[in-house]
DNA sequence: GATAGAATTAAACGAACGTTCAAGCAAGAG
DNA sequence: CTCTTGCTTGAACGTTCGTTTAATTCTATC
């Protein structure tokens, strides 16, 4: 006889398994997390996975959409608050701040979607179309505000600029750990703060050199 | 009764593991390729990966280690042709240009082999180490020689601009497409020369900036 | 041409995988 | 109270996984 089948909470139970799966998924990648073993670190049943969110595929899809409207929103909201024409650092601020603020303030749930995010984005796969469909919105509102605080530069380097500066987000957010080894632990990749602060004039630096060219 | 066991070279079944295993971890990940899938695709048998390599695991590094070496010993090789003291421009060409040259000029191998160390550099898991292992030496040399380039930058700033660079350079060699959907097909990831020709002046121009702050 | 060792083959092992299913339980509506 | 609906449970399905084994074939050396 089965046993009790207590029910707490159905919106909780899904909070339980995304969380689980965020981390699990951005420890170790799509394929090399099972559900038993979201399901288990999530402290639910195993079919309850598939109940919920259907195949693991779509479980992939909730985690990654899950956060992206709040980045995304609040990046927006930035990137219309500059004034009229940007500067190059007010767009390179608005479209990594949010992303840093989450990261710092945002619970431990942000830094594993940073993760998450850098290896989706880095790999050749089907979940590549995921990343496109979310960020590339935000990607276009960035550009064109460049493309008015830059009028003079060509249009092939506004796209290769916002190239380099994801790519080095995307690293940066990641926190690989890489140049804690490199240093020898004199420079940490958790000191996002200290990170970004030169981040900015690197990037808007590197986008002026390309415009004047 | 068994069938013939043709030996036609036992090097040339390595390579041919090593090809197949190369371009399906590229696409898939360590734990989305099977070594079935690998051993079909180079055209041997399940079990000689294993004679071969040992476990999955050692197989992995094996194809990681294989153009490690040719790659660094090139870099190495620009870099000790550098003036003293050298020009950031200079340092990082020859820390980009010979994966540039093997991109465009050395075979599909090495394209499949930029989009495994792209995704490998930003997971955060066991295949980390192999990459520390592989490219923290010629990372050191590297920044070394930017910090006789630019003697009055402080080292964080060094560290972190390294970081900013290894972000657009990995992004950048693994041809991820982003920028082909971004732009409507007007620029294409393929065409490496012209986005290493935007590289350096970007990222000098930023290195610049870090060091005059 | 016999022999030793390396390479290859075919088959099998237990374990883990994603997914499905029928049955049991909780809670709100009538 | 009865019934319906949504959530949960435990077990099972067939498939695929990494690895191992024993037998067989090729190559090289004497």
């Amino acid at each position: 006889m089965p046993k009790t089948g207590q029910i707490q909470d159905p919106a909780s139970t899904r909070q339980r398994i995304l969380d689980a799966a965020e981390e699990l998924f951005a420890d170790h990648g799509f394929d090399g997390v099972s559900i038993r073993q979201i399901t288990a670190r999530a402290g639910v049943e195993l079919a309850l996975a598939n109940y919920h969110f259907g195949p693991k595929q779509d479980l992939f899809v909730a985690v990654i959409t899950r956060r992206a409207d709040a980045l995304n929103s609040e990046r927006r909201r930035l990137l219309e608050s500059l004034p009229e024409p940007p500067t190059v650092e007010g767009l390179i601020d608005a479209f990594s701040r949010p992303f840093l603020e989450k990261s710092v303030h945002g619970g431990p749930g942000w830094k594993s979607y940073a993760r998450l995010i850098a290896q989706t984005a880095n790999a050749a796969r089907w979940t590549r179309d995921i990343m496109t469909a979310q960020f590339d919105p935000i990607a276009e509102a960035f550009l064109a505000g460049m493309r008015r605080a830059l009028p003079h530069a060509g249009e092939e380097d506004l796209y290769w600029g916002f190239h380099f500066l994801v790519g080095a987000m995307t690293l940066m957010f990641a926190e690989t750990g890489r140049i804690d080894a490199l240093s020898g632990g004199r420079f940490r990749a958790g000191d996002l703060e200290r990170i970004h602060a030169r981040l900015i004039p690197f990037m808007a630096a590197g986008y002026r050199a390309l415009a004047q060219a």
